[in-house]
Order: structure tokens, then sequence, then C-alpha cells
DNA sequence: GCCAACGTTGGC
DNA sequence: GCCAACGTTGGC
């Protein structure tokens, strides 16, 4: 079982939004990254755990837990030409991107900011914090979950 | 809104 | 295969 972190603006979709749907699940597409899409499709499976981030917005940080519920299957908004996401180049046939399903676990009593990660020294080699790493989904150490959520 | 740090595209 | 131009992400 692996730990990641998946990073969501709340504007667009928040984990508030993932608690209110339906069983409480959605699937997470709109991947468009590569290197996020082989993590996905390759290490992503059933009963990973991941901390929702949320970026973009007045205090970016860790909001809570979400469980995958199902592995990588085809991404389908890829194949609407209506959606935002729509890549021409990925076919049902040879389909070029891939999502998950995520089911919400719980939120935390308060949001672990991103400022309060970069003064951990234990967490400095957390992928979230390296420079210039804007993957939307990135993989977490056992020893960094367990200590990011002594924090909460 | 600015800008650093990427990733992608396309001409050559 | 190189690299300039462009687009995107995301903190601040």
């Amino acid at each position: 079982m692996r730990y990641w972190i998946m990073k969501s603006e709340p504007d667009a979709f928040s984990i508030d939004d993932l608690r209110n749907r339906p069983k409480q699940t959605e699937h997470w597409d709109g991947v468009r990254n590569y290197q996020a899409r082989n993590m996905l499709r390759d290490e992503m499976k059933k009963g990973d755990q991941a901390f929702f981030y949320h970026s973009s917005c007045k205090e970016p940080g860790i909001v809570g837990i979400a469980e995958i519920v199902r592995g990588a299957y085809p991404d389908f908004t890829a194949f609407d030409p209506e959606n935002h996401h729509y890549d021409p180049k990925s076919t049902p046939e040879a389909p070029r991107w891939y999502m998950v399903d995520v089911r919400f676990k719980r939120r935390f009593k308060r949001t672990i900011t991103l400022a309060e990660l970069k003064e951990h020294e234990a967490l400095a080699k957390l992928t979230l914090l390296r420079k210039g790493n804007r993957l939307s989904i990135m993989p977490v150490s056992a020893k960094e979950w367990n200590l990011i959520l002594d924090l909460e």
C-alpha cells in the first residue's frame, strides 16, 4: 500500500465537493502530465491512501485524506470534444490518459499549510516541497505520511 | 497580477 | 536532435 498527495484547486474541486458526491466517490480526471500519468497508471492501486491538497487558494495545504477505490482506467474526458481536457490524440482504442476513483475518508480538523510543512526538516525531501515540482500527483513515504499526520 | 520553473510544440 | 517560443502551474 502506497501513500500519495493529490492536488486540486478547491474552486474547481474541493475535498468538500468529494464528500458531497454520491457514495463520497469521484473519478480523478484531467491528469495531462506524463510523469503524473505514469505514477497514476502504474503505481496507484486500490486501497492506497492520499492526502488531499488544496492549491491555488488562500491557504494552500493538506486538508484531509482520500482513498483510492479503483485503480487506473482510461480517462474518458479526453475523448469528449466538449470537455476542457479533451485530447484528440487519446482514443478509446489507444487511450493516452488515465484516471482513478477516489473516496472521501476524512477532513482534517484544520489545514496543514504548505508554510507549515516547509518548517519541518524531516519533510525536506517531500516531493511536494521540491523546487519547481508542480505534479498533481506525488508519492509520499510512510515516514512522511505519519509525520504529517502527527501535525494535525 | 507577477514570475519562476517547468513541459510541450514545431521549425530547422 | 536542438532550442526558441509558448503555455501552464501555483505560490506569493
